[in-house]
DNA sequence: CCATATGTTTACGTTGACGTCAATGTAAAC
DNA sequence: GTTTACATTGACGTCAACGTAAACATATGG
């Protein structure tokens, strides 16, 4: 993990599996801000690190603008106590929406795992069945 | 819960904050299947179940296609033991999708929890200084 | 009897998140 | 030097997931 490489656009989509378009597309939202050598955009370690933030965020089913104010939690700007504290507001907010979220994953998990065990016995149940005839 | 009664579109659109056309919607892309007395949709216990289904599958990020293909797993049909096998590999799949989101809700949880760890610092050192500069 | 509330279908509008060109630049490879 | 590969900026297209508006039926209370 070299902090000081930089990434082109191609190196970057390549290793996440998303397009040029994209990551453009992110940065015209304000997500990322390259740096430019001329023309063409050089993405930093940190430029990386927030396009790992921005797809889990998108994995999670976050809208661009979510993710932006996500990403806007991670850049220090310490602009006084009050600001600080409203901050951490936010943090905390974000953290019990991710709550709420896992314990809604949690129960998508339960169901299917309940789904899975029935299935498995239904299963088994007609194998026997089809035992029970080959014997007949 | 009983039952046996039947909700409204209204009651739904109420009960779970989505709008009346969400509903229909939902319906014309094949999510549910109200009956009808006349004209007007009768939804029964199974249909708000399925429906909250939806929902919850909207709150973790996937498509009304994707919801579609979970839903379709809910829904019992008993077509011969291969059909139950390859049903029985797509939950054991969709297990695995949602367990992975889970990692990434956790690592975003840890990674906001970091932060406000950090932040409460930052908060009670200016807060150190700023009492510091008063018994000047 | 009429207003109000709730229901319906049909159709067009909108927003988000890109895809898909087109026209152009630049830089390495042959 | 020219082809090849990858870069850029617009501009327009597209698909999902609804919103919105029009035009109408049904029923219930005052």
């Amino acid at each position: 993990m070299d902090h000081s490489r930089t990434y082109s656009i191609r190196q970057l989509s390549k290793e996440f599996d998303v397009t040029a378009r994209a990551l453009r597309f992110y940065e015209d939202k304000g997500l990322i801000h390259p740096e430019r050598k001329g023309q063409t955009r050089l993405y930093s370690a940190r430029d990386r690190a927030r396009l790992q933030l921005i797809l889990r965020g998108k994995r999670l089913g976050f809208s661009l603008i979510e993710i932006h104010e996500i990403l806007d939690l991670y850049t220090p700007k310490d602009h006084g106590v009050a600001q600080m504290r409203a901050t951490l507001g936010k943090y905390r907010g974000q953290i019990e929406t991710l709550k709420r979220q896992r314990e809604d994953i949690d129960a998508a998990i339960h169901d299917m795992q309940d789904g899975c065990v029935w299935l498995e016995g239904e299963i088994t149940k007609v194998e026997a069945e089809n035992l029970k005839a080959d014997n007949a």
